[in-house]
RNA sequence: ACCUCGCUGGUC
């Protein structure tokens, strides 16, 4: 049983998915972990329905889903805008208590779910029903806001948060970063490079190149030109 | 025991 999920998660990771497929169905006994293994790999490549049709058959098999099984599930549909499809593995997720065991990835989820499909207001719910907000749940709030245009809200998650001593990350400054862009707050964002710079995170993820998209909006090109020179990789 | 899963920019 483990030499086979090991193997189907070698093809899985590797993106051979007909490969890991087939080992799936040459294996005499599906548990939840081989499932897990081959959802993620569909997962991975964005083969969003073949993981909703996984989810589905492996409940007819008779495989409990655990919570990660429908985290993959439920971002499945988010991705596809299937929300109707959502709510109900969101409401199976609820019955088998999988909510309040995993409640703060749970939580970041809806919050993420609720922001992407246009309910600020539900996921602001969520958020304050969070017993324990880390700084992912406090970024999906935020990415939220920005992207409904409501930057100066944003903001204020990113204040409230350091207030609440959870420190933000490179994400974090990505989406806020955004929203100065988005309001034209070049002082604002000049605050936030600095504060990029004590942290170091000039050179991860794409930090960089949203702090020069920043620069430019605001107009100020000299500025988008220095961080360009500081940049290690230049893509 | 094996899967560890939630937030990620620019490119018109």
């Amino acid at each position: 049983m483990v030499v086979g999920n090991t193997l189907l998660y070698t093809y899985a990771k590797c993106g051979l998915l007909a490969m890991a497929q087939q080992v799936f169905e040459e294996l005499p006994f599906h548990n939840v972990v081989s499932w897990n293994t081959l959802i993620a790999g569909y997962a991975q490549q964005e083969f969003y329905d073949e993981v909703i049709r996984c989810f589905e058959s492996m409940k007819l098999k008779g495989v409990a889903p655990d919570t990660s099984t429908h985290v993959w599930a439920l971002k499945a549909c988010s991705s596809m805008g299937v929300f109707d499809v959502g709510e109900k593995v969101l409401a199976e997720a609820e019955e088998r208590g999988l909510m309040e065991r995993d409640l703060v990835v749970s939580s970041t989820f809806l919050v993420d779910l609720h922001a992407k499909s246009g309910s600020l207001a539900k996921a602001q719910q969520v958020f304050d029903k969070a017993p324990v907000r880390d700084v992912v749940m406090w970024n999906a709030l935020a990415t939220g806001y920005v992207n409904q245009g409501q930057g100066e809200r944003a903001l204020s998650c990113f204040y409230q948060m350091k207030l609440e001593g959870v420190s933000p990350n490179a994400l974090t400054f990505i989406c806020i970063l955004k929203s100065c862009g988005g309001m034209g707050a070049a002082s604002k964002g000049q605050e936030l490079h600095m504060e990029i710079d004590r942290c170091g995170l000039l050179q991860s993820g794409h930090v960089g190149t949203t702090l020069m998209d920043m620069y430019v909006e605001c107009g100020l090109l000299g500025k988008a030109q220095q961080v360009f020179n500081k940049l290690q990789c230049k893509d």
